[in-house]
DNA sequence: GCACGTAATGATACTGCATATCAATGCCGC
DNA sequence: GCGGCATTGATATGCAGTATCATTACGTGC
């Protein structure tokens, strides 16, 4: 439930250990995902790196989304983004002011999906959960 | 909690008291939406009503989402769907395999939400909660 | 060190979902 | 009946993402 702990994997030798090649355009891409402390959208990533391709940004998150190392979201809109992902299994966090995108991982929501169990007719085959919030950051700001 | 009560509100009505105007390609709309048991999709409706514009679809849509009547929510895969709402404050089940969208508001999602605030960082502003599920109907058929 | 096969790339086109534009129509009050 | 605003729908556009496919790069076996 830390929200600036950030253990970053490498995302490069994470799709080596899959069996993908290193290539320079997903060493570019993996580079800047890298960096990105907030969440970020495909196309961002496609004005960022004009000598990449748009297929190849789009498949290059897919396989980490595959890979469990990125997630995909949606704002409060319903637009979509993704996120690099530190935990296993974790919910998200996202300030609709900055962007910023943290995870969480409360037993208490562990806790609730058992006892939702009982609750909900049919079998549970998965969920989404997402908080909007403006984190601790934006607060000040939001309330001037 | 239970899914098969359904409190159908007039859609029209709800409209008109918002001061809109009650026009032929809205009652169209409305009438089909009323009798829809599933999520649908706006194309499907737009599919449907081949004499009401596409537009016309999604805007009415719109109105009703505003209004509270319907909600837009996702599939698993997180293509977009609607649903019509009949209770207040609520979250969504929707099956897998046949689409149907069910209500549920147990109290322990709401007392989870309050036992969160402290665990999350900041102003909770909003929430997305959705269980993708095998619904009661469904699970015979599944298990073939 | 070369040839062959497969992986990867990127330009392009396309799909799905939705909004913007805008001229035409319709309804309402006066 | 007229002026004005709400509504409509055809069309264009935008955004997110996938499919196609010819070309390139890589790696492995020989």
């Amino acid at each position: 439930m830390n929200q600036t702990q950030t253990h970053r994997p490498d995302l490069m030798a994470v799709l080596e250990d899959q069996g993908y090649r290193v290539t320079a355009p997903r060493q570019t891409i993996v580079r800047l995902l890298e960096r990105k402390q907030e969440g970020f959208t495909a196309e961002e990533i496609i004005a960022e790196l004009p000598d990449v391709g748009r297929a190849t940004v789009y498949r290059t998150i897919k396989l980490l989304l595959r890979a469990g190392v990125v997630c995909k979201l949606a704002n409060m809109d319903g637009a979509p983004m993704y996120s690099l992902s530190r935990a296993e299994h974790h919910h998200h966090t996202v300030c609709v002011a900055c962007g910023s995108v943290g995870e969480f991982r409360a037993a208490t929501v562990e806790r609730l999906l058992r006892g939702l169990a009982d609750d909900i007719p049919g079998q549970i085959l998965g969920h989404r959960i997402e908080f909007y919030i403006t984190c601790d950051t934006c607060l000040p700001a939001a309330a001037s």
